[in-house]
DNA sequence: AATATTTGGTTTATATTATAAACTTATTTA
DNA sequence: TAAATAAGTTTATAATATAAACCAAATATT
């Protein structure tokens, strides 16, 4: 009956990040900083656990000679985002 | 931007309570078992948990000689999961 | 030209949470 | 009367989330 939601997007960071990287083309660490929220320790260990799972790239640069790390949604990340959006119909479904 | 998602509701097992307790007059332990596929154990803390916050009710008696516990949501309840399900609106919007 | 502050993060220590295994108490069956 | 089953509860452990502390480089301040 009910469909196992995905751990990794189940996550109110982790979910929010993704939510916004499926809607943009790219996004930077500080655009994703404010938009959610978040500390920057926390936004930092939940990018890296995104990628490490394959949901999405991180490209780390500089820019004006200070560091910035931009990220991206890959294609495993839609696919995941759909499939969880998906699971969760089942559970919020008020009839 | 995003709103807080409830850390109650936001979890695989007690949202599987609440939505099948939203759509039922009331549910037996063996019958939020089968239909969540969870442990005894997991269940028997998950509900205590959702009766703490007020958003079930919980009633122990007997029937044939064995305990019978019997949930029913309750108003906050029902409020709770629908704020929380409001709240999610702002993460999946695929738009 | 030192020193302090800011930027843009990362590491890690701690607290919280989720979960299953172990336990309990009563009942039925062999 | 011993073993198995029913219906849960308790609790030990693992996993997770989060913020505080840290770091390196750049810029600003005295």
């Amino acid at each position: 009956m009910f469909k196992a939601l995905d751990p990794l997007l189940h996550n109110q960071l982790r979910l929010s990040i993704m939510s916004i990287l499926i809607s943009v083309e790219s996004a930077e660490f500080s655009f994703l900083l404010e938009k959610t929220g978040a500390t920057r320790g926390n936004l930092s260990v939940q990018i890296n656990k995104l990628k490490e799972a394959g949901y999405i790239t991180v490209k780390k640069s500089f820019r004006d000679n200070y560091p910035l790390t931009t990220c991206k949604i890959a294609t495993t990340g839609i696919d995941a985002f759909e499939d969880y959006v998906d699971a969760l119909q089942d559970y919020l479904n008020t009839t």
